[in-house]
DNA sequence: AGTCTCTGTTACACACCGTCACACGATTTA
DNA sequence: TAAATCGTGTGACGGTGTGTAACAGAGACT
């Protein structure tokens, strides 16, 4: 199964431990087939051995857990170019499903520990990634320790504004391919909550509804303002496209 | 300031760059001076330059940021052996600051990614520290996202227990060296709320206070009932010493 | 001792959000 | 076509936790 989908990378057509020096952690990926989930299907479990690393290439996947009764905490949606199970536990800290259909890459942990030890240009991009993913955790605590369900709600919309706006450069629009209930359960609100405030937004004119699952920003001030992030030194404006290259170690 | 103050760690009279390799990651720190804060006193803010990384090694920090409004979030507090500062941005994503009096080492970045470059058997145990930390963090936002009050008062309270299980085998006694308020901001909830749970805990014969800032655990299985974690596959029973070498890189 | 300050506790009214209930539209099934 | 199912929106209602208090205790200081 070392055949290649994905003709433009080609030139990587070995294991990635045989393949040449990758620049990049995502060319590690290429040498491995796609595999194909449906929206609702099941990738990994927490508590399972965690023998993989993943990249989405396609679609959007959902990272949980469940707790006591039922309750269900998403933690996260990654989307395409997103590495999931990077957490260097012996078993995955949480669970991964497919939100619409999605395909991805998986990785052996041996090969991809070893392409580290190997290529040590690889391991500040690695860095990057584990860095880039506890600050989204940090800020997500904030979100559900302090801020308000309009808040939260607004947050999130700017979240998803801000991550098509690395493929869209201009365009006020945002699509949610998530259910209400998963936004809840990323939230930690209840679905008629999120569907309250969403309402609240919309008559209020900063969003205005374009189906079930795209919005138009109509007062893109408006909602940043209401994100609640009146915040010491992140500036207002859009800060230059995420580095990818950590800054350490050098 | 290459002198050493605590001469049991003499043996690394050098700067960590020049010593002999090292076992342990925090055989790095043992080379720089210990520095002294007064409780409440701040090491470093949020949006400061991070040119360093920290060892505790007396006492308690707390780290935290601040949203509009000035509300503070708690997103930890660290104890003695933790490491402060691993996020690998060029910024520090939080502020610390002392809890109780605090004795630390602190360490300039380069020495330390340096280090790392150098000796590749302490790459796992620093992969292993951000993998605790991503740990921690995904818990706590389970905590903010679907604890009750109660439940999260429980979860706390069973957290400092285990923590001092480290050092006390035996022993079902917790001290809480922090505030009512640093409580409240950690656990998402206000002061009033903490102080209404602790005294319902208390009432209830769950608990019982020796001071403010200490109690005894009467009912250990009910505290841990509280906690709402009654969770997947986590065992009930105590899970054996965290191990601090990573599973991989092999 | 007496006073001041700081932290923690308790009380009560209120607000936000959760719970429960039902309606609506879209899609699937019989 | 009718019925069922699912995701969603909206209303009424109530509970958990909040906010504003006042109060109690523990130290620190004169």
């Amino acid at each position: 199964m070392l055949s290649v989908a994905y003709s433009a990378e080609a030139k990587h057509l070995n294991a990635a431990r045989l393949a040449p020096q990758p620049e990049r952690l995502e060319e590690l990926f290429c040498a491995v087939p796609r595999e194909s989930f449906e929206a609702g299907e099941g990738v990994f479990w927490e508590g399972d051995q965690a023998d993989h690393v993943f990249k989405v290439s396609e679609g959007v996947l959902r990272v949980f857990k469940i707790i006591a009764d039922g309750r269900r905490v998403i933690t996260g949606f990654l989307y395409a170019g997103d590495l999931v199970g990077l957490s260097l536990k012996d078993r995955y800290l949480y669970s991964a499903e497919a939100v619409t259909p999605v395909r991805l890459r998986r990785l052996a942990r041996k090969p991809f520990a070893e392409a580290l030890e190997k290529w040590p240009d690889l391991r500040p991009q690695f860095f990057a990634r584990v860095c880039d993913e506890m600050a989204t955790a940090q800020d997500q605590m904030v979100l559900l320790s302090r801020k308000s369900a309009e808040e939260r709600v607004a947050t999130f919309l700017m979240l998803l504004a801000r991550r098509l706006h690395g493929c869209h450069p201009i365009g006020r629009r945002i699509h949610l391919p998530m259910s209400r209930l998963d936004m809840a359960d990323y939230l930690g609100l209840t679905i008629e909550t999120v569907s309250r405030t969403i309402t609240k937004l919309v008559a209020r004119g900063v969003i205005s509804p374009e189906g079930r699952h795209d919005f138009a920003i109509c007062k893109p001030g408006k909602l940043l303002a209401l994100c609640g992030d009146g915040d010491s030194y992140e500036d207002t404006i859009d800060r230059e496209p995420k580095m990818r290259q950590a800054i350490w170690p050098h």
